[in-house]
RNA sequence: GCCGCUGUAGCUCAGUGGUAGAGCGCACCCUUGGUAAGGGUGAGGUCGAGAGUUCAAAUCUCUCUAGCGGCUCCA
């Protein structure tokens, strides 16, 4: 007799043992007809599970009550879907032996393993998604069996998937007290999957669906193991709005930075130079510069001191600094000496023996930095320091390259060559955690300035099963816990996530979603208490004695290169005034503005702003169509009125209409103190205050 | 690096075996137009590179190269 207790608190009693559906249809059968499962003391359940004993039970739909969707909704769909995309699959292609189909955020998977002479192709898709349009024209239920862990694994053996029996031993690992298979219709007859679940009550449910995409993948995500393709697909429950969701992605394409970037002219990647080697355009400079200023500004404030280094340095250097036989696949080739190159090449020395030769520091040569923390540690050293002269703060824009996969670059996110807004702080060990606060707010201070108010914070320990790391315990938990304390006061919050350390230590870091949802690593802020020991660095201290000194490393931007290419999709091109490569357009109407037009330009040039004229022998309409598309701020019209009057007819980026007239002197000021200010005023404001 | 897809004019793309097309942009001419595309003419391409099949290749095959979506990696 279950006493089921509902979310709003009533509590229903059952003479039996009854099913979810059961519950639903007593409150209201549009109710039921709209569930697809349910939370059973808050743990997802098929729509048939049978209630035996009290619970408490929420039901779950379609939609919410505010007509959102549902996540677990959604995630149990997705997962429905899988099953439909792999029985459709497994029609199409004899063999394929399914792995492993989740579901995601907005979307889901199925890593199949694919007979080597039958790899799926995506012309394949069509056929795919005709299958599953009839499984899901069929509306067959989803049929859950449970079968004891010994005749599961005996049924899964006899399958011959070892894909499958490995599942039901990570089932088995993981506590599973039986095997649990859904059948898409009924067992025994109907296609079925060792699942866990739990799934909507039938395909009829699945409105929508798209097969989006194929890739590899690894079996248990390891490189060395089985090759699996990963095949992407998304559904919903209406058609309608599977539609909407691929109108958004189309959407989300039109802010890639990569499409914005060549539209708007901001950066060029050319082959011939290389891949992932930015070059950045007029255009993008300006950005670039802007915000080097604006950084530059905010370090003299916190007491930084700028210093410039070279691009390459001493392979011993970073054999010392451990970063040379650490990320050794990960660097560009080292440069050799020329007298070391004749000789080895007289010598017949092979490729293996030469990489060997520099591994060992038998043979010396350079390399491009890959980073600039031995830089500026060698100038920490070049003089001694006291304990009063702590903190050293060495701020740099500082190039560096590294050998990035190369199906790993993209766009401006990922690079073979960038320059971070890098320093590194020496301290003393109490100075530790006001200095790691002082970063922090410096990173948050540049978020805010610039709107960007969706990230997360990850602070980034170090994974207590893997080798990776240098360095002593002891000290890695004073960073540890530094860095922790550290990210409790930024008012933000954080999550801790082990494996996501440096190798000398662990970050505090700031990460950003791109226009397809990918995240992408900001900010940083990092403890570091290995490279002083490794460079034996030291202060004296009040005691007269030599002590280590502790390194931060930090980058609020974390590269220009991937912050300005987050911020184009942040802003979608459209660039506030301090920013934005051209402010102000000169639009004359016809060729007889054209003094005026020159006049207005050269106001505005006087006044330091960003201006250009548009001359060009076309209608004022066709020239406001240009100006708007390459998202310029503010497009003036000029004609003869607006010579009359000395005055500008102004256009805002984003307003449909008009803003009307302003005199030339106050426009150019507005803008001048917009540009100033950063957007705290703004022509805008200044309008609407003149139309109160 | 791995799997799949893609590479045609500055940009966006059409062209599936018979030696190349559109729109935008650009140049010139006409037009002198007041808030999201006025009209005309013209220039511009060894179809990513190389090899092969063929009487004939942008088109088919192979290798390389670059980009895209993932995987793996990310100091």
């Amino acid at each position: 007799m279950p006493q089921i207790t509902l979310p709003d608190g009533s509590v229903k009693s059952f003479d039996d043992a009854v099913s979810a559906f059961d519950v639903a249809m007593s409150i209201g059968e549009r109710l039921a007809r709209a569930c697809v499962g349910c939370l059973i003391d808050g743990v997802l359940c098929d729509l048939s599970t049978v209630i035996e004993s009290d619970c408490s039970l929420s039901l779950v739909t379609e939609k919410t009550r505010d007509k959102k969707d549902d996540a677990n909704a959604m995630s149990m769909l997705r997962h429905s879907t899988a099953h439909v995309m792999a029985e459709a699959i497994q029609r199409v292609v004899p063999g394929a032996m399914l792995v492993y189909g989740p579901p995601l955020e907005s979307s889901f998977y199925y890593d199949i393993k694919f007979p080597d002479d039958r790899p799926l192709k995506d012309g394949d898709f069509e056929a795919i998604e005709a299958e599953m349009g009839k499984i899901v024209k069929e509306d067959r239920v989803f049929t859950r069996y449970d079968m004891s862990i010994s005749d599961g694994m005996e049924k899964l053996k006899s399958e011959g998937s070892k894909y499958k029996v490995d599942n039901g031993e990570a089932a088995i690992k993981a506590g599973s007290e039986s095997l649990s298979f859904y059948a898409t219709g009924e067992p025994g007859k109907d296609w079925e999957d060792l699942c866990r679940g739990p799934h909507v009550p039938s395909t009829g449910r699945i409105g929508g669906f798209k097969i989006m995409s194929l890739a590899s993948s690894y079996w248990h995500g390891d490189e060395n193991s089985d090759r699996l393709t990963r095949v992407y697909g998304t559904s919903f429950f209406s058609k309608k709005e599977l539609n909407k969701h691929l109108e958004r992605l189309e959407e989300a394409k039109k802010r890639d930075h990569r499409v914005l970037g060549k539209k708007l002219r901001l950066f060029h990647i050319d082959e011939t130079v290389g891949q992932g080697l930015i070059l950045w355009t007029p255009n993008g400079s300006v950005i670039r510069k802007e915000l080097q200023s604006f950084i530059g500004a905010e370090l003299t404030k916190q007491g930084y001191s700028e210093v410039f280094t070279p691009h390459i340095g001493k392979l011993d250097l970073y054999r010392t600094s451990g970063h040379f036989p650490y990320y050794a696949d990960s660097q560009f080739p080292p440069i050799i000496e020329r007298d070391h190159l004749i000789e080895i090449s007289e010598e017949g020395c092979s490729c293996s023996q030469l990489s060997n030769n520099m591994s060992s520091g038998e043979i010396e040569g350079f390399m491009l930095k890959p980073m600039n923390c031995p830089h500026h540690i060698k100038l920490f050293d070049s003089a001694p320091h006291s304990y009063k002269d702590l903190p050293v703060r060495l701020a740099e824009f500082g190039t560096v390259y590294r050998w990035e996969q190369s199906g790993e670059l993209n766009g401006m996110t990922r690079v073979r060559g960038f320059t971070q807004d890098d320093a590194h702080l020496f301290c003393t060990p109490e100075q530790v955690s006001d200095e790691l606060q002082g970063c922090l707010s410096l990173v948050k201070t540049i978020f805010d300035v610039l709107g960007m108010e969706d990230y997360r914070v990850r602070v980034g320990l170090r994974d207590p099963d893997s080798s990776k790391y240098t360095g002593d315990p002891v000290n890695w938990d004073k960073a540890e816990r530094a860095c922790l304390e550290a990210a409790a006061t930024l008012g933000v919050a954080f999550t801790e996530e082990p494996g996501e350390a440096a190798f000398y230590g662990p970050k505090i870091d700031f990460v950003v979603k791109d226009v397809i949802g990918r995240e992408w690593q900001l900010g940083t802020v990092q403890v570091d208490y290995n490279l002083p020991e490794r460079f034996d660095l030291s202060y004296i201290g009040a005691d007269n004695e030599k002590h280590r000194p502790v390194m931060i490393h930090r980058a609020p931007f974390g590269s220009m290169e991937r912050f300005i290419g987050v911020l184009i999709e942040h802003f979608a091109g459209a660039f506030p005034v301090w920013l934005a490569p051209e402010q102000v357009r000169v639009l004359p109407i016809s060729e007889k503005s054209n003094d005026y037009a020159v006049e207005v330009l050269a106001q505005l040039k006087s006044a330091g702003i960003r201006a250009t004229l548009d001359q060009n022998d076309q209608r004022v309409q066709a020239k406001i169509k240009n100006g708007s598309e390459m998202k310029i701020p503010y497009l003036v019209v000029v004609g003869p009125r607006d010579a009359e009057a000395r005055a500008v007819s102004v256009r805002a980026f984003g307003i449909a209409k008009d803003l009307g007239s302003m005199p030339l002197d106050e426009f150019v000021s507005a803008v001048a103190d917009e540009y100033s200010s950063k957007g705290a005023s703004s022509v805008r404001e200044r309008f609407a205050a003149a139309a109160v």
